[in-house]
DNA sequence: GCTCGTATGTGATGTGGGTCACACCGGATG
DNA sequence: CATCCGGTGTGACCCACATCACATACGAGC
C-alpha cells in the first residue's frame, strides 16, 4: 500500500463515488477526500462479501459487479432480501448497531469494492453531515420496500408476489429502461425469482405463463419485459427531487441558525 | 395556545421525551428546548392517528397509551408491522423521505402523543447531530427486525411464525419481564397474533395449543408465558451499551477534530 | 456434430393451512 | 338472572402450492 497506490485509487474512485448516492450532496474536495481512505477489494464469482452470523464493521461500495443479498434456512432453503449494483452501499447495519452481519452478500460476478472501516466512516459522518441525512433516507427506502415484502407475503398470492419481484428488479438492478410504463430487465434464473418471492421455482415458471398469456409481461431470450406496474417506475425522480429540496431547506437552516 | 400552555407542555413533556430512545444522548436543556416546540394531542380508541396513503410531515412520540401499526388489503385482511408503546416514535419515515404515509398508526387504548413539525424537527437534527444517530440506530433495528419477518414468512411455518410474533410482542411491547429465559405479556387478541403471523386466527389457536402441549409456553387468564427463545432476550441491553460506546467514540473523534 | 450440465416446462400427487360452521365460555349490560 | 357479544376451541372441507418426477431446450466445451 504505497502513497502511489493510494493516490491512483483516490482519482479512480471519484468518478465512481460521484454515483453512490449515499455521497449525493457532498462537494468534490470532500470526495476525494473521503475515496483517501477506501481500501479496494475483489471477489470471484459466487464467494461471500458478508457472511450471516459473523462480526463485521466494515460498509462496503460496489464498485464493479453485481451481488445478492440472502439468507439461509438449514434445509438449505434461500431468501433474497435484495440484489445490489454498482454505486450500491451495503454492511451499514452492523456498522450503525454493532450487531453482527444478518445476512450474506454474495458475489454474482465478479465484484469488486470499496471497504471503509467503521471508525473512518464515524469520523466522515461527523465531519459531512449531510452524509447522514443520506443514510437516513436510504434507510427508510429499505424500509418501506421490505414492509411491501411483508404485506405481500402475508396477504398475496403466489402471482402478486412475483409481480412484485419483478417490480423490485426493475427498480433495483436498474437494468431496467424506462420506457413509459414497460420496463426491461435480464432474466434472472427463475429460482432467484422464486427465493425473492418466497415460492418455488415451478410456481414462477407457471406464473410467469399466466402472466405472458395475460399479456402483462413478454418474454424474449434473456429479457422480460413488465407492463403497467405501479409502484417503482418514478420512484426515483421524486425521491431525487425531494432530497434536493431536504438538503436546500436544511442548509437555510443551518444558516439561520448562525 | 398560550405561552403558558406550552410551559405547562413543556415541563411536563421533559421527563417523557427522557425516557425516548431516540432524544437519549441529549442535554437536559436540550430537551427542554425540544419539549417547548412539541404539540399534544389525544386520539380514542380505536381512532387512526395516521393513514396509509395520506401525505404526512408530522414526527409523533407516543406518550400515553398503546398503538399499532398496520396495513390493509382491499379484501379486508391486516397486517400488523408492529406494536407501540410509551416513548415510541413513530412517523419517521415521510419526513426522512417524503413519500405518503405507507401504513396505519390505529391507537389501541386512549393514547396521547407529541407532534413535532417536519422542519422543526429538521431544526432540531441540524443543532444536535447526536439525534441523527439515534435516528440510524433505531433504523437499523427496524429494518433487522423487518428482515427477520421476510425471512419467517417466506421459509417457515405457521407455528416458527406465530413464535417469532410471540417473542417480538415481549421484545416490544416490554410488558415483557425479563426473567431468565421467561417473558410474560399481555395475551393480545389471536386475530391480532395472526396478523403479525400472517396466518389466521383459527390456525393460532391451534398452534398456541400445541406450544403449550409441548412445553413451550405457558397460558393463564391474560398471559402468555415464554419461554426459552433466543432472540429479543438481552438485545436492547447490547443495543444500549453498543449505543454508548459509540456515542464515546464520536465525542472523541469530534474533539480530535478541533 | 455429440455430450453434459444447467435452466426450464408441466403433469401427478400430497398437504399445510385457509375457510366455513358451529359450540363454548366469560364478562358486560339490561 | 337472562341476554348479548367478543373472544376462543375444534371439526370438516377444500384449495393453492410445494414437492416429486420427468421431459425438453439451450448453450458450452470437446
Amino acid at each position: 500500500m504505497t502513497t502511489r497506490n493510494i493516490d491512483s485509487a483516490a482519482s479512480r474512485g471519484l468518478e465512481i463515488l460521484k454515483n453512490v448516492s449515499l455521497f449525493k450532496g457532498l462537494a468534490d474536495e470532500q470526495l476525494a477526500d473521503l475515496s483517501s481512505v477506501f481500501r479496494r477489494k475483489s471477489f470471484p464469482i459466487g464467494s461471500f462479501i458478508i457472511t450471516e452470523g459473523s462480526g463485521g464493521d466494515l460498509l462496503f461500495v460496489l464498485n464493479r459487479g453485481a451481488a445478492k443479498v440472502t439468507r439461509e434456512s438449514e434445509e438449505g432453503r434461500e431468501v433474497i432480501f435484495a440484489f445490489l449494483k454498482e454505486g450500491d452501499v451495503f454492511g451499514e447495519l452492523s456498522i450503525l448497531d454493532g450487531r453482527e452481519r444478518s445476512a450474506n452478500v454474495v458475489a454474482l460476478e465478479e465484484t469488486e469494492v470499496y471497504i471503509l472501516e467503521r471508525n473512518e466512516f464515524l469520523k466522515v459522518m461527523v465531519r459531512y453531515p449531510a452524509l447522514s441525512g443520506q443514510l437516513l433516507q436510504e434507510l427508510a427506502r429499505r424500509i418501506r420496500a421490505s414492509d411491501r415484502q411483508i404485506e405481500y407475503l402475508a396477504l398475496k398470492d403466489s402471482e402478486s408476489r412475483v409481480l412484485l419481484a419483478l417490480g423490485r428488479l426493475a427498480g433495483e438492478t436498474g437494468i431496467a429502461e424506462t420506457h413509459r410504463y414497460v420496463m426491461e430487465l435480464k432474466l434472472p434464473m427463475q429460482q432467484d425469482l422464486a427465493n425473492m418471492a418466497g415460492t418455488s421455482r415451478e410456481t414462477v415458471s407457471r406464473v410467469l405463463k399466466s402472466l405472458e398469456q395475460k399479456g402483462m409481461i413478454t418474454r424474449s431470450v434473456g429479457k422480460v419485459q413488465l407492463y403497467d406496474f405501479q409502484d417503482f417506475q418514478d420512484f426515483s425522480e421524486h425521491f431525487r427531487e425531494f432530497a434536493r429540496k431536504t438538503r436546500d431547506l436544511l442548509s437555510d437552516i443551518i444558516k439561520a441558525e448562525q
